[in-house]
RNA sequence: GGGUACGUGGCGGAACUGGUAUACGCGCACGCUUCAGGAGCGUGUGGGAGCAAUCCCGUGAGAGUUCAAAUCUCUCCGUACCCACCA
């Protein structure tokens, strides 16, 4: 019979569903939970999803044939902007939308034939969910984690929302690429810095890429220095600087503020009035692009204002430049031209002064200014409060209510959830107001605290608070008192394990810390960082090497490869087409390698009669194999892997096995094409169970020890001969080997042999 | 401009702690099989010299350390990703 995967796939996902042999136990012992980034249901699967979700399962199916009780969950992110863009593109409900596309997507999931366990599915735009993430809102406001506040936030004009910064790409909405501009509103937000310090210094222990913990870093961006006061002259009034180079503070010539600055007005003297009210002008009109891009080269203006130096009580101009940033420090600077590239251009620019007055100690100098409050030491961060309001309808409402006398009053946890109306018209307004505040039913309520006619909050949560607390809920997804009971999340928590893409360095894993730092401090969790391990996986490009977009005709769907090769090929084919951690183009040549492997498989285990005896040979090659291949998955080294069967099978192919060997060929392939390997398992073997629950073949380190190993003989450290011998030979032993032998023989004529160099089991080095 | 990662055949890539460079696969060439093949099987496949045994060169370029360098150090060139006036 020919390999035909259509034939057999559907049949063996079947089995495995009607066995259960994916659902994850309670009670399990060596539990393990392995994450994967849940998927967004934009509506189809894409090969970048086989490549997110068949390629853990590996993993997966390894450590339960290790003994793990394994947890694969999988969930639905389903709030959100591209959906709620799509839904009025095509004018149906979000709701409609999402639900049809985690349909399809289940569908198209299953046909992967993993272990993904989906009696724990999550999705977030379940009231059962979203429940509890508006319970932590509630939970974080009462310990002052949740604020509101007037800020300047990143308005975009087309999608009429607010962004976090997070969500702006070079000046542009992350989503649809318009220009965003700043705009003043009120918001609620996250107090993340109230974490700055323990979220940079807790990630030394992690065991995750060190590109992710740098990036971690720098988002924090965590400089320590001090805050200095300038006096303004006749007056009371001082100007707060932050600096790090405090020992540069003799040369500081003049003083810079940010055009957002409070004290500006009252530093302009009337004569330069004109001119900076105009240059303010000048740069509200900059969009945010222009700031970052275009004008590049420094402006600025004079205030005519004046400040004294505190260390020389040298008197020293005031301007006011747009180089300087109102958002980061104290929105003013004093500049060093002497120390300082961006201050020595200004100064030049602008004919100002510039000292190379000498450095003193930074500590020195903060300390003595310090003892006439004039200074003290200041930590500052790069890191925002995270603004999670969203004006938009497709979204977890925030439960808060307004009331004319008591103002914001928080929901009462007994009426949660506040469940989010099915909306007709949810269209964006251009007031920049939620849809929700259409839905007057809705809207109406009673003061919890009053009882007066009151309003609901109409803005929704930023989805990335909903996916910062999903991998807590896979542990009890069915509970109802709880978000999850503390007894099942000890069995399971933190994830040993975090499978995802690069694209989550800093907001995803960044807020997913800030949750598990918080929810522990409040008492609901034993632990405070969620995830122990954490690995990156690549992006698969087009077959051009360019990302798949629809626009460039380079998208590969999966659904197509697959009834052309089968799920089993598609999975081996993209664990062999690189490293996991590194991803690339998609080649079609290369998958038919696959194939032709996998069909070679078929044909191999097809013995109906065994051997009396089994070829040693071929227990030694499987020995090592066993031994190889479980290291390579256990390191998500799934290229070396497959090359690792595919070295296998060539060594076996022309030999006559037994049962036990088939199958052990078979366990160590299981993994990575688990219904080819079922298929032969039962069907030309004669098992009766399940292949994916056998233990994974032991190794034995006897026979590893037996092995026969390649001995290298260098002169002057070129090869000259390679030896086959035992393991363990000592030096003198080889010494001899080596210089009896006739291919090294006649290169020491007549020479003296300066010095031996001896790698065990490895080579050996003679110098002349 | 800054940071990080990386650079190995025609291509994807392998190489443990510095110790046989190019495993495995694709492609290509030749042969076998077949009515036929864009199927299957076999052999070969970094460059150069040689009938051959064999020898020399070779991991972006150049230097250095070492008995020994794809791997470590320095300079330069190039690519990818991230950040982007953070005082």
């Amino acid at each position: 019979m020919k390999y035909s995967p259509a034939k057999i796939e559907r049949k063996w996902q079947r089995y495995w569903e009607s066995k259960q042999i994916h659902l994850a136990k309670d009670k399990g012992k060596d539990n393990f939970m392995l994450l994967t980034e849940f998927p967004y249901p934009s509506g189809n699967l894409h090969v970048g999803h086989w490549y997110a979700f068949a390629l853990p399962d590996i993993l997966a199916r390894y450590l339960k044939m290790n003994g793990h009780n394994v947890m694969y969950p999988i969930g639905f992110d389903a709030f959100g902007l591209p959906a709620e863009n799509a839904a009025i593109q095509r004018n149906i409900n979000p709701r409609d939308w999402t639900e049809q596309n985690i349909k399809y997507m289940t569908k198209q999931l299953k046909n992967m034939g993993t272990l993904l366990d989906w009696s724990r599915e999550v999705s977030t735009i379940n009231p059962n969910y979203y429940k509890w993430t508006q319970w932590m809102f509630l939970k974080f406001y009462e310990k002052g984690l949740v604020y509101r506040d007037k800020t300047f936030v990143n308005w975009c004009p087309r999608d009429k929302t607010v962004l976090a910064n997070e969500q702006v790409v070079n000046g542009c909405c992350d989503r649809c690429g318009t220009e965003v501009v700043q705009k003043e509103i009120t918001q609620w937000m996250f107090r993340t810095t109230a974490y700055a310090d323990q979220l940079i210094d807790d990630i030394e222990g992690l065991d995750w890429p060190e590109t992710t913990k740098l990036a971690q870093r720098n988002w924090i961006g965590r400089s320590e220095g001090a805050i200095i006061q300038f006096l303004i002259p006749n007056s009371k009034l001082l100007i707060p600087v932050f600096t790090t180079r405090a020992d540069t503070l003799f040369g500081a010539t003049y003083l810079v503020l940010a055009p957002e600055h409070p004290m500006l007005t009252k530093l302009t003297s009337d004569e330069n009035l004109d001119k900076a009210s105009r240059y303010l002008e000048e740069v509200k009109k900059k969009t945010e692009l222009e700031r970052l891009h275009i004008d590049k080269s420094k402006t600025g203006v004079d205030t005519g204002g004046y400040v004294v130096n505190p260390i020389n009580n040298e008197k020293i101009p005031v301007w006011v430049a747009d180089y300087v940033l109102g958002h980061y420090g104290t929105g003013a600077i004093m500049a060093v031209p002497a120390h300082d590239e961006r201050d020595k251009e200004f100064a030049e620019k602008f004919n100002l002064p510039v000292s190379n007055a000498p450095l003193e100690d930074a500590q020195k100098i903060v300390e003595k200014l310090k003892e006439k409050g004039l200074a003290e030491f200041k930590k500052n961060y790069k890191l925002h409060d995270w603004v999670l309001s969203r004006q938009r309808y497709w979204g977890v409402p925030i439960p808060m209510i307004r009331c004319e006398k008591c103002g914001y009053v928080a929901v009462p946890e007994k009426e949660l959830p506040v469940e989010l109306p099915y909306l007709e018209d949810f269209k964006p307004s251009d007031d920049g107001r939620s849809p929700l505040a259409k839905a007057k039913d809705w809207l109406k309520v009673k003061c919890p605290e009053c009882g007066r006619d009151a309003e609901r909050e109409t803005d929704t949560m930023d989805t990335f608070v909903d996916s910062s607390w999903y991998f807590l809920r896979y542990t009890d997804p069915k509970n109802k008192k709880e978000f999850a009971s503390k007894k099942k999340m000890a069995e399971w928590l933190p994830v040993p394990m975090y499978i995802g893409g690069a694209e989550h360095n800093t907001m995803h894993l960044l807020y997913s810390r800030f949750f598990t730092k918080a929810l522990h401090d409040l008492g609901y969790l034993d632990f405070n960082e969620p995830f122990t391990a954490r690995r990156n996986h690549g992006i698969i490009l087009g077959p051009d090497g360019q990302k798949m977009s629809k626009s460039r005709g380079n998208v590969v769907d999966p659904d197509v490869e697959v009834k052309k090769y089968g799920a089993d090929t598609i999975r081996m084919y993209l664990a062999f087409m690189g490293p996991y951690d590194q991803g690339g183009p998609w080649n079609p040549d290369g998958i038919q390698g696959v194939f032709r492997f996998l069909t070679r498989v078929w044909n191999f285990i097809s013995e109906p009669e065994e051997p009396k005896t089994a070829d040693k040979e071929a227990d030694r090659i499987i020995n090592k194999a066993t031994k190889e291949m479980g290291d390579d998955i256990k390191n998500l080294k799934f290229n070396t892997g497959v090359s690792g069967l595919m070295k296998l099978l060539n060594a076996l192919e022309d030999k006559w096995l037994t049962k036990k060997q088939y199958g052990t060929f078979l366990k160590l392939l299981a993994p990575f094409a688990p219904h080819i390997a079922e298929e032969l398992w039962w069907t030309v073997l004669k098992n009766k169970k399940s292949i994916h629950l056998e233990k994974w073949p032991k190794h034995d380190e006897a026979l590893l020890a037996e092995e026969l190993i390649e001995l290298v003989i260098q002169i002057n450290g070129i090869k000259r001969d390679v030896l086959k011998v035992t393991k363990g030979l000592s030096e003198e032993e080889v010494k001899s080997i080596a210089l009896s032998n006739e291919s090294v023989k006649k290169y020491l004529v007549g020479k003296e042999i300066k010095k031996f160099v001896y790698v065990k089991d490895r080579l050996t080095n003679i110098v002349i």
